[in-house]
DNA sequence: ACATCCTGTCACAGGTTTGTCACAAGCTTA
DNA sequence: TAAGCTTGTGACAAACCTGTGACAGGATGT
């Protein structure tokens, strides 16, 4: 939980940290994220985050909150190693910058920071706060498919949205980075599933 | 032991293999961690390990060595499948997918994650979420024979779901994937008893 | 106060998917 | 041969999904 992990790290000087960001017994203050930046104020220490799948813009936070890498779960034995040699491989100084700062697909460059998407054809246009957060999900997960309900919790938030919302927001979203909206290029739709961010192929 | 477990590896090119570290027979050169990673040099193949309970840390240079999960002895048979499974299901790339990656069983291949089907003509034809159900369940056990209630109750859940629908169901999944429907080769009616996928021999 | 933007809600259109009905063809059994 | 059962099939209707325009309330800035 979030007061042992912040006494053994102390205690044990450990070279690599993998922190869940579920941590039971978080109190209001020390969630994941609130950990992850503590340590990371105070130590170079390497952090490996582990994330649900689903929860994708965990991950943005806990970049920004100095993590080195995250990995999903559930997750093959195996790719945790891999990720954990490889953090290690970086050395401290690692300049491993947020590789999330912003998102070129296809021609399609997103700043979630400041919200604007750069069009291949030179047009700029800037998103609103919903629109950005259903773009920065879409795009993390580019070529998989996001289900009607992941898509509304993680714009949303657990309580709020439907499934009427998300379809205005995805009209919406299209308008403004689809050059023919009426036949979506990135966006796309899987009747019944959800919607993906197409990757070329 | 060591040196028929490499040539078999090779004559049978299977999907998954459940080695045991302590292999007999192992000579200098060639234990348990030797051949997993020797393997895993050569393919990515699933590798599941088998570890006696209390050298657990077999399993840090087991899964170093390129491992994709473990299982301790003595382990109950319903954990081994539960690892495979789970195993089997994430792809090969350690990412999770959820149901299995891909089908392909003469021919035929199927991706229940976007719901589509490729013939071996080369033509693809995308299924509704009540086929892919269905044709997941068959080719999941492709050559047992389900009987019409286990298919029912799998692709309806246990309340909805009559055998009306399922012939009904069946017909259209056959229109979308056989070449001919009326002499339908994948699946297969045994009279009285159910359907099932035909596995050529 | 006013204009503007963002967001949620309503209503509807078009397409697809699914359930239902009726019936034909094949096999089994009396 | 005649029921009786099972399986395959066509047609149709209901339900569902997705996209869209219009509109209203709230926030924000002038």
């Amino acid at each position: 939980d979030a007061l042992s992990t912040l006494q053994r790290w102390q205690e044990d000087q450990p070279d690599l940290i993998i922190l869940d960001i579920n941590l039971p017994g978080t109190t209001q203050l020390k969630d994941g994220f609130a950990i992850c930046q503590h340590i990371r104020s105070q130590s170079d220490v390497h952090i490996i985050l582990l994330t649900v799948r689903g929860e994708e813009n965990d991950i943005v936070r806990g970049l920004e909150a100095g993590a080195d890498d995250y990995v999903l779960k559930p997750f093959s034995p195996r790719q945790l190693v891999a990720r954990v040699q490889a953090v290690m491989r970086r050395g401290r100084s690692g300049e491993a910058a947020s590789p999330l700062a912003i998102f070129s697909i296809d021609g399609l460059h997103f700043n979630p920071k400041i919200r604007e998407v750069s069009l291949s054809n030179g047009q700029t246009k800037s998103l609103t706060s919903l629109e950005s957060r259903l773009l920065e999900y879409l795009m993390l997960n580019a070529g998989h498919i996001l289900t009607t309900d992941d898509l509304i919790s993680d714009v949303w938030g657990a309580s709020g949205g439907n499934s009427e919302m998300l379809r205005q927001l995805v009209k919406r979203l299209r308008a403004k980075i689809e050059e023919d909206p009426t036949k979506p290029f990135y966006i796309e739709n899987l009747p019944g599933l959800g919607y993906a961010f197409r990757l070329k192929r």
